[in-house]
RNA sequence: GGCGACGUAGCCAAGUGGUAAGGCGGGGGUCUGCAAAACCCCUAUCCUGGGUUCGAUUCCCAGCGUCGCCUCCA
């Protein structure tokens, strides 16, 4: 089987060949002026799993991902707040890291930022400035969108559509109404550095063609980030670096994640109407989260819904059934549990080589739990035990850990356990009304009675 | 206005030119003292109208609806 990725470039899903080892993959980070929200949390989630995946298909990965960590929102915002940009910078990062490392998103080998790679920026601006590609104005430098000739094949737009859409006010020194700026001059704000074109900061969409070059090198293989970036930023980064290193392409496959809608529209900051992953988490469990996330193609819009995670939320609870499953056979011969292993392998694996169609493999995954479920009683409890590790294993390439509620560390454990102890006694006496008031009063506090025929068991509901 | 995406059961959501995965919910059953969990069975003809085809939900056109990008944005 083959790898297939869909390339926003041509339109199509293609072939997976690397360029080489490692696999080189980039990700378009945040901009921390706020906390990250649902829809950053989904576009992370699923770049996380195209690296897990690479990694299952035995490639080695180099994942790098920026931090805008400087950029007018951020002076705007700290200006008004009476703080230091780089600083509010700072904390936004921070609540990046604290949420995504509670989704088991892996860290990327590096992050780097814009304040961090200045000198390259500068240098990358000169050397467009010497090719004939960008000339400084009086406000800045700007990249000349006519000099490259496929501009505009990423987005899908032709000049015409360029200059029709030109909503922004017209810059009289500008040659061209899609030109854009790669150095804006600024004597006023606190975060500025000395150029060969006077004081000021890098454009945005300069630094990631600086911050690739400069980590995975002038061409990669997978570049990633939300449909929202697709025009300009990425239109620009192409344009950018294949301008200066003549080297094409500059990205093999561009790979945009579908955006969040809340209410029928894109969640986004500067809406105001989005609700922060942490929020989302202080009542649902972080696999929950990401297993809600992940039940949409990346490609997709993900509509959020309270009422869906509330749904995924029993889903997860059937996942966590199949690892109490239990082999029972003593003689236990029954080879059924190998052909469904091997054949949720397949059907996982085929999902995903279908450009990481995780749904799918999901839906592979509660296909073979159902199986576990069905066949144990028949199968030995060794044969049950290494299909539960194989069901935890594929789950893991989607980053999805199982976890019981916590009841260890409970100081009412001992009392949960004496009350199971009486009812049993209870239920010995055949007092059945008093044993199912204490299964309905336990129930109450969410602790989940079972009898099963070994006795009865209890859990954190 | 320009460009693009989407419209599948009560809900979430895959998918295919030959009558549609999975999850939630609902109904029935097995098991159980009764439950729970688990298991089994049932629960859609794919927005509308044309066209291409032996045959379309899947391809093409039109319409309706929703969303995105064109300005910062994951």
């Amino acid at each position: 089987m083959t790898l297939a990725i869909t390339n926003t470039l041509t339109g199509k899903k293609e072939p997976f060949k690397p360029l080489g080892d490692p696999v080189t993959m980039y990700v378009c980070g945040m901009t921390p002026k706020d906390r990250p929200h649902l829809g950053h949390a989904f576009m992370f989630v699923h770049m996380d799993v195209i690296r897990r995946y690479l990694e299952y298909r035995g490639y080695a990965v180099r994942h790098i991902q920026n931090f805008t960590d400087i950029d007018d929102k951020i002076i705007d915002r700290a200006r008004a707040a009476g703080r230091d940009p780089l600083d509010w910078a700072r904390e936004y990062t921070e609540a990046y890291f604290e949420v995504m490392d509670r989704l088991h998103v892996r860290r990327a080998h590096e992050y780097p930022l814009v304040t961090g790679n200045i000198p390259g920026i500068i240098h990358d601006v000169q050397e467009l400035i010497d090719g004939g590609h960008a000339y400084p104005t009086s406000t800045g430098v700007y990249f000349d969108a006519a000099t490259f000739e496929d501009y505009g094949a990423l987005s899908g737009r032709t000049a015409e559509d360029g200059a029709a859409g030109a909503r922004i006010a017209v810059d009289e020194e500008k040659r061209d109404p899609r030109d854009w700026a790669l150095w804006k001059l600024d004597n006023e704000s606190s975060v500025t550095w000395e150029s060969p074109w006077g004081r000021g900061r890098p454009g945005w969409h300069i630094e990631c063609s600086t911050m690739i070059r400069r980590t995975l090198g002038e061409q990669i293989d997978i570049h990633g980030g939300g449909a929202d970036l697709l025009f300009p930023h990425h239109e620009n980064e192409l344009a950018q670096a294949e301008a200066a290193t003549e080297r094409h392409p500059f990205v093999s496959y561009w790979t945009h994640t579908g955006l969040v809608l809340t209410d029928g529209e894109k969640m986004a900051h500067s809406l105001g109407n989005f609700t922060t992953t942490a929020d989302v988490l202080t009542d649902v469990p972080p696999d929950v989260l990401r297993l809600y996330l992940l039940s949409v193609h990346y490609r997709s819009t993900l509509q959020f819904s309270p009422a869906a995670i509330e749904q995924t939320r029993a889903g997860y609870e059937r996942l966590l059934a199949v690892m109490r499953a239990k082999g029972e056979s003593v003689d236990g011969d029954c080879n059924e549990l190998d052909v469904e292993l091997s054949a949720a392998r397949q059907a996982f694996d085929a999902a995903m080589d279908d450009d990481f169609n995780a749904p799918r493999a999901i839906g592979a995954l509660f296909d073979f739990g159902r199986a576990i479920n069905r066949l144990s009683p028949a199968s030995s409890a060794a044969d049950v035990s290494s299909a539960q590790s194989v069901f935890t294993s594929l789950l893991g390439v989607l980053g999805i850990e199982l976890h019981e509620p916590d009841a260890a560390s409970d100081d009412a454990t001992p009392f949960i356990d004496l009350l199971v102890q009486v009812r049993r006694q209870l239920r010995e006496a055949r007092q059945w009304e008093l044993a199912d008031t204490i299964r309905d009063d336990l129930g109450a506090l969410d602790v989940v009675l079972e009898d099963t025929p070994d006795g009865t068991v209890w859990r954190r509901g």
